[in-house]
DNA sequence: GATGTAG
DNA sequence: CTACATCAACGCGCT
DNA sequence: AGCGCG
């Protein structure tokens, strides 16, 4: 095989570039790899100064598949790390040459924490919500209008994207980052409100056997050890399905997560820009103050 | 996909 | 040399 | 005190 050379911020020593990751529709590994030169803008500003967990497919989304949070031995130099209790080298990813040699590896989907390194405390608000009955997407799409209108009531504009598998992920993105004590408390009672409200679709029971049909309000997932799939990650699904921020209108349309895809969300970013940080403005920590208050 | 190690 | 295993974690709220 | 969960 003739060596391919990807050139970067390093060059990049690309293997199998016609490697098939996913057969209908077919993507080839080098397609990722452009898929992801193409999105680096968007896709590294949520990752960098970020802990990262990968899901690899070495052999496309039909094999194999694991999680991976170490940078694994014999990586280039060019490749950084953060350096752990017990010699351990956790991933980071801040440029696109890094993002090519994760790829080149079988990497589909990167999951950053919600935090930054450089900052213990986050600066959002998360809910993750997980359907029973991953078919049923009606019914997140209901939870995740309860979750937007019960946080529009206490002043906390909200981003909504999908997970690219079957669920939703809304955001409240704060001016200034609070302690996942508060974050935590907060979007626990938020859970538990929806929860109670609309009891035949939303549940916050942890044990499976207990959900039934309805859509878990994951308040948990909103942690410091915790990840979530990053906006604008490919997902390892048959569709090459990508977690993509979305307009509230386009959920009131009817939209659904196989709609975004690697094969059309690079022109859809490129038209409307990153939702993620451009449609709403962050909630001020006043407001975050008066919601703890008001519920202690 | 690449490495480390056991056979 | 080939074959095979490994490739993440805990935290943590609840029963 | 142990467990189930993602
Ligand atoms: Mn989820
Ligand atoms: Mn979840």
């Amino acid at each position: 095989m003739q060596p391919l050379i990807l050139e970067a911020e390093a060059p990049v020593r690309i293997t199998h570039p016609d490697k098939l990751l996913f057969v209908d529709p077919p993507v080839t590994k080098l397609a990722n790899l452009e898929y992801l030169v193409q999105m680096a803008p968007y896709l590294l500003s949520h990752l960098r100064d970020r802990r990262i967990t990968l899901v690899r497919c070495p052999h496309g989304i039909a094999g194999h598949r694991f999680y991976q949070r170490h940078v694994p031995s014999g990586a280039p130099s060019y490749i950084p790390y953060r350096e752990v209790e017990g010699g351990k080298r956790e991933i980071v990813i801040e440029d696109v040459a890094t993002l090519l040699f994760y790829a080149n590896l079988g990497t589909i989907e990167f999951h950053a924490e919600l935090h930054r390194l450089s900052d213990p405390r986050p600066r959002v608000l998360s809910f993750d919500l997980d359907p029973s009955d991953t078919s049923d997407f009606e019914k997140v799409r209901k939870t995740a209008f309860y979750v937007r209108d019960t946080l529009s009531e206490l002043d906390l504009p909200s981003v909504v994207k999908t997970s690219g598998a079957s669920g939703l992920q809304v955001f409240v993105p704060l001016l200034e980052p609070i302690a996942y004590e508060d974050s935590r408390r907060i979007v626990r009672f938020i859970a538990r409100y929806v929860e109670g409200r609309w009891p035949h679709i939303a549940t916050t029971a942890r044990l499976i056997k207990e959900r039934g049909d309805k859509v878990y309000v994951d308040a948990p997932q909103h942690g410091p050890t915790r990840t979530l799939i990053a906006p604008y990650s490919v997902r390892a699904t048959p569709l090459a399905t990508v977690s993509t921020p979305i307009h509230w209108s386009e959920l009131e349309g009817g939209c659904r997560p196989q709609d975004f895809t690697i094969r059309n969300v690079p022109a859809r970013v490129a038209q409307f820009g990153d939702l993620m940080t451009e449609s709403v403005a962050p909630a001020s920590a006043a407001t975050i103050a008066k919601m703890l208050n008001s519920q202690r």
